[in-house]
DNA sequence: CAAAAGCCTTGATACTTTCTTGATACTTAT
DNA sequence: ATAAGTATCAAGAAAGTATCAAGGCTTTTG
């Protein structure tokens, strides 16, 4: 269904089964991370931060159970959990540690990648959007929404855009081409004319005194850059 | 494990399964709402306002898929879906209709249990009114009615469907292919003018002035996005 | 079964906003 | 004072938007 489906570690210590999951799930854009012990799983989990875990009950040293329980202490990640074994006293131990899902081998690929959407939903619905904010400037960038001192204020697109990336890489020195192409593609890095002229554009609409900026800096012979505040 | 376990609505038109998830889960601390059709568990849904729903597929009239798929166009409540079809389309349609488990009968009731609380683990958010009020405009997603100060409007179906989406993401702002993805599919994200025809169209049924729109806002070069008032 | 109604889709056209460009003034450092 | 870089204004070009109307498809009705 959808593409571009996110970060995956699988655990499991057969080789072949990394393999299968592997290729099936990035036929499907997924982008995989392997695992082959409970140790690797925990450590990868930081390392890579994946948006899902898949993980096999019947490990060598730490087991399915016990990893769940590890992660669960620090991290909400989805985890679905892979067995042969049919026992529902083994599934309720592996759900109440706190796993999300879990599917007895033999299974369906269509149904795991099913199930994987329906854990990573969970995610996405009930955490509110991440909402950049320095003095009176907010910047929502799910919503797209834009606010001076509580006023919403409207952007062009591509005034949108380049403040996307300054908040991006808020607080660091971004260069004229370093900007353009990020906004307008390679092909404008080098007009840094129009680069001024948007950029006026911008300031007028979300700085109180344009002549005195409050939020995007000018670095003079460099570029510009989005002051840090609190 | 935990008792006061909160409010489970049971959709089954077998009487019998009823009466046995009644008893099995009374019996844990649960308080219980049951339904026997699709309406049924629709209407129950807006009056006991559960904190789960267990729902069988193989309901006469409206199945489960469907009784999923008009629940998710307004609430997130955990539902875990029970059927006797083991058939693996069925539990990828029901999964990616919005349910949140898929299991087969019969089932162990200790792991429909451990289902159920990693099902409601996640919720963080109560179910919200199903009716959406901005300004003048209201919008009824249960009952499908919209009301334009107080009076009903008529909808095509395109119309509603483009409507409930913005409701969906009120004070979001919604790009054109977001909008066409979510109400014709992945196939006409591409057709911006058949977007625009079809807002002009629900424009000059819900705006008192389509010049000067009151509740759609144009997000130009991006979108649209339904506006929120108090 | 045919006619009518309703809806979706497509094309044409007028309209609005945004982008780009050129001109000009300003700032800062040498 | 000059040169290089920066900021702003304004106008034409380009891109995006709103609306009307006609044709085709499906569903409802007589």
């Amino acid at each position: 269904m959808d593409k571009q489906g996110g970060h995956v570690l699988i655990v499991d210590d057969e080789r072949a089964i990394r393999r299968f999951l592997r290729t099936s799930l990035s036929a499907q854009g997924y982008h995989i991370t392997e695992a082959a012990t409970g140790e690797e799983a925990l450590t990868a989990t930081v390392q890579s931060t994946p948006d899902l875990i898949i993980l096999d009950l019947g490990l060598p040293g730490m087991d399915g159970v016990e990893v769940t329980r590890r992660l669960r202490e620090w991290t909400q990640v989805p985890i679905i959990i892979l067995s042969v074994i049919q026992d529902e006293g083994n599934k309720i131990r592996a759900l109440d540690a706190g796993a999300d899902d879990y599917l007895t081998k033999p299974f369906g690929i269509g149904e795991l990648m099913a199930r994987m959407r329906a854990a990573m939903r969970h995610v996405v619905t009930n955490i509110s959007d991440p909402i950049f904010k320095s003095g009176g400037l907010e910047v929502d960038v799910v919503s797209r929404i834009v606010k001076v001192t509580g006023e919403e204020i409207q952007l062009t697109p591509t005034e949108y855009d380049l403040l996307r990336v300054l908040v991006k890489y808020a607080g660091k020195v971004l260069t004229h081409s370093q900007l353009l192409r990020e906004v307008r593609g390679t092909d404008y890095q080098d007009d840094s004319h129009l680069l001024r002229v948007h950029m006026s554009n911008l300031r007028r609409k979300i700085e109180p005194d344009p002549n005195q900026p409050q939020y995007i800096m000018t670095e003079p012979g460099v570029g510009y850059r989005l002051l840090l505040e609190e």
